[in-house]
DNA sequence: TTGGAATGTCAACAAGGCTGACTTAAAGTG
DNA sequence: CACTTTAAGTCAGCCTTGTTGACATTCCAA
C-alpha cells in the first residue's frame, strides 16, 4: 500500500502520516467489508426465519459452551430482554439447551444441541469460506496486518465494554 | 502474527494454511471491531435523534456531492422507501439539499448544506480519530495489510452488488 | 430473615430494514 | 403523437432487533 506513508524515528518509534482521505477510505472499507462478511450467513438465516441476533448467540455459545446468560449479555452488549427473545426461540426450536447451574442454581448454562451445532457449523462455514478467500487473495503478510489492526480495534472496544460493565455495577 | 503459517511455492504463489480456529478469531475480530468502529458516531447521532442510516447517507453524499437518489440506493443497498424516510428528515432538517437535475429533470441531485457538512464532519472526525489511534498502535505495515484484506473483501462485495444490479436490470 | 443478584417475562415503543401498490413527471421510442 | 419506461416520492403494513420499565421467582449470603 504505497499511499500509507511512514517515517521511522530514532528508537523504533513510528509516526504515521495519514490523510483524512486515507482514513475515509478505511472507514468505507469497513462498511463494505462488514456487509459482505454478513451477507452469506444472512441468506441461510433468512431460510429459517432467524436473524443475525440468533447467529451471534449461537456463535458465542458454540465458542464457550456452558456460558451463562449474563456472560453472553456482556459479550453481545445487548439487554437481557433482547437476548432472551432470541434465546427463547432457539430453545423452543431445540437448537440451544439451557441447564440450571449446579453450583448456583439461578444461573443457566447454555449449550448448543446437535441440531444447533449443525446450523452453527453451516453458518460459520460460509463465513469462513469467504474470509479464507479474502485471506488467500491478499496474502499472508496482509493477513497478519489485518488481524493486528482489527485486534487493536477490538481490544479498544473490549476495554470500553469492561469499563461500562464496571461503571454499571458501581 | 506467528500463528498465520504460510509456505512459499515455486513461482511466487503462496498457500495459506489457516485453521478454522484462526478464521473464527478473524470473524469475531470483525464483529467487535465493527461495533467499536460505530460506537462513537452513534453517541453523537443519539443526541439529535438520528441513526446510523442518516450517517451513512450523509457520508456518501459528502463523498460524492450531487449524486442522485438512485446512485445512493445502489451504494447503500437498501430500498428507496428506506432511504427516502431518512432523506426526507435530513432535507426537512436542512442538512441535505435536493436539486432537480438540469440534464434530466427526473433526477434529484443531493448535496449537504453547511449545517449538514458540519454534522458530517463531527461524525467522521470521531470515527477517524478512533481509526487513527488503531492505525498508530498497529504500525504502518499492519495498516497496509489491513487495508489490503479489507479492500479484497470490499471488492468481492462490490462485485456481488454490481452483479445484482445487472441482474436486476435484466 | 432480609437484601440483592440472576433470571425470566410482559408490555410498549423506536429505528430501520422489507414488500406492494400507487402517483407524478420526465424522458425515450415506436 | 401515443405509449412505455424510468426516477422519485408516498402510503400502508410487516418484521427484526434494539430499547425502557415494571414485576415475579429463585436462590445465595450476610
Amino acid at each position: 500500500m504505497a499511499d500509507v506513508h511512514s517515517a521511522q524515528i530514532q528508537g523504533g518509534e513510528t509516526l504515521l502520516f495519514l490523510t483524512d482521505e486515507q482514513l475515509r477510505q478505511g472507514i468505507e472499507a469497513m462498511f463494505f467489508a462488514y456487509r459482505g462478511f454478513t451477507a452469506d450467513p444472512d441468506l441461510i438465516l433468512q431460510e429459517m426465519a432467524y436473524g443475525r441476533a440468533h447467529h451471534r448467540a449461537m456463535h458465542f455459545i458454540q465458542c464457550a459452551p456452558g456460558t451463562t446468560v449474563n456472560n453472553l449479555l456482556a459479550i453481545l452488549g445487548v439487554t437481557k430482554q433482547s437476548l432472551n427473545r432470541v434465546l427463547r426461540t432457539l430453545i423452543e426450536d431445540g437448537l440451544v439447551e439451557s441447564r440450571v447451574g449446579r453450583l448456583d442454581k439461578r444461573e443457566r448454562h447454555l449449550f448448543l444441541t446437535e441440531t444447533g451445532q449443525g446450523l452453527e457449523q453451516r453458518l460459520s462455514d460460509v463465513q469462513r469460506t469467504r474470509m479464507r478467500a479474502a485471506y488467500r487473495q491478499a496474502g499472508p503478510e496482509a493477513v497478519a496486518g489485518f488481524r493486528k489492526v482489527l485486534e487493536t480495534m477490538m481490544d479498544t472496544e473490549m476495554r470500553r465494554q469492561c469499563k461500562a460493565l464496571r461503571e454499571g455495577r458501581g
